[in-house]
DNA sequence: GGGGCCATCATTGCATGCAATTTGCGCAGA
DNA sequence: TCTGCGCAAATTGCATGCAATGATGGCCCC
């Protein structure tokens, strides 16, 4: 632990991620305090910190309350990270790839056949998958060599359900969510063929397409919200009053 | 003044972006707290503020420190900026104008030639279209109706020089400040038009072309790096070592 | 019996105290 | 003269105290 604040604050996020407090509850500093073992001060910095990511909203007669997030929010985060995202590998694709990065994101690529590769998807399987698209979008961001750009991806990605990880689908087990996690596969592959031969304009459309998958999960997620939700207790997060919209 | 932290955090932030402390400057809570007439613990919390906005960068050995600005960083989060607004652009010209939004956007067109109307230009006219420019870019991203867009537009332009008020000539005494305010003005014009014709790829493509001038600016502004630190003192956040880079 | 008002209490926002750490400086030695 | 070391002062990070503000429950009046 480097120091209290960032411990607290990761602490934080993670509890409010992993849908610790309902939508609209109040987040009183003394117990959450007791509960990370620190005093106010640090989780006032966390709060602080949250509110600019989103994550929680001031309260008007001061403190702070949990957040609901609507689908047309994350929605439109998604879309936003899909424009970050193309203009990233639209970039990469001008400026070239510097020695080492074709052979990371060959090796995200082969990572990924492998944890396709069987004809059932195991869990193992699945996680593997994960932690490969987070790499590859990570370094996709990271390699394109615009630190504004990169600064925004975060900002963006930090709202729930908007990050990559999200473009996922959440029910690896039905042969629906293998078919998907193959096509992400496929655009994962073109956009890194088509970043290699530099094509810009190509690349740039392949990430803006590439974040559809997302869109389309979010959607999933709402149909399914009441069994979701036991599964993935973040999904509390979604406002209800969206039901309406989603039908 | 709604509380102790919001006033610092807007008095500090002035401060930085005015230049009051140099690059690397540290940044020492207790004589800023005296200077601003507060205790420490809300100047923590705005310098935790500003280390999120990217102002600020944290010091190894705790504390903060001013940061110095790059200029490669600067045209980077210009040309997200440009992305950015591109796709607002574009949405508005999909989604079509609410009402009143037509109206507003027409209102800053004129005031806009009004401002450029005469065959010199004024002080007074220079302020009045830095207004309306801050104004059009305002409505742009608010009108588009994406909350992550408008966010990640407002985290972006927090970066000095990278706003969109950084879009203008600073020396519009100069016939070339002039001719540049016509140009963009008459930019503003196209990308009204091609938003209200439903044109959403030029929309797009006409908002990113926008901010060539900023980042033409940009470059003006380093070549003239000497004399223009003494009209803007926030020059010098500036990186000098990338003057090598400009030449 | 219901509604409004008041008092009490909890909670926040800010100031400040205290310990840990770092930075800066002086000094000695090579 | 330059370098390394040790000490002291200052600064940060965190905890906590205190006043002010908002919430809550009870009580009184209608």
């Amino acid at each position: 632990m480097r120091s209290q604040q960032s411990r607290i604050l990761v602490q934080l996020r993670d509890l409010i991620l992993k849908g610790a407090f309902a939508p609209g509850e109040r987040l009183a500093e003394i117990p959450i305090s007791a509960r990370l073992g620190a005093s106010r001060t640090p989780v006032r910095l966390a709060f602080s910190t949250l509110e600019q990511e989103g994550l929680v909203a001031s309260s008007p007669g001061g403190g702070f309350v949990m957040r609901a997030f609507t689908r047309k929010e994350i929605d439109d985060a998604i879309a936003v990270r899909g424009v970050l995202e193309g203009m990233a590998a639209r970039l990469l694709a001008e400026n070239g790839l510097a020695p080492g990065m074709k052979e990371a994101f060959e090796e995200c690529l082969t990572a990924g056949d492998s944890a396709l590769g069987g004809d059932a998807l195991s869990l193992d399987g699945y996680a593997d998958y994960v932690e490969m698209n987070d790499r590859f979008h990570e370094m996709l961001v990271r390699f394109c060599g615009n630190a504004a750009l990169q600064r925004s991806i975060e900002v963006n990605s930090r709202l729930p359900f908007a990050a990559a990880s999200a473009t996922l689908p959440m029910h690896p087990a039905s042969g629906d969510g293998r078919r998907w996690l193959l096509i992400t596969h496929h655009q994962h592959r073109t956009l890194v063929e088509a970043i290699q031969r530099r094509e810009g304009t190509r690349a740039q459309a392949l990430a803006i397409e590439h974040v559809e998958v997302a869109r389309m999960n979010l959607r999933f997620a709402y149909e399914k919200a009441r069994e979701g939700a036991e599964v993935a207790p973040a999904m509390r997060l979604l406002a209800p009053s969206e039901d309406r919209e989603s039908a």
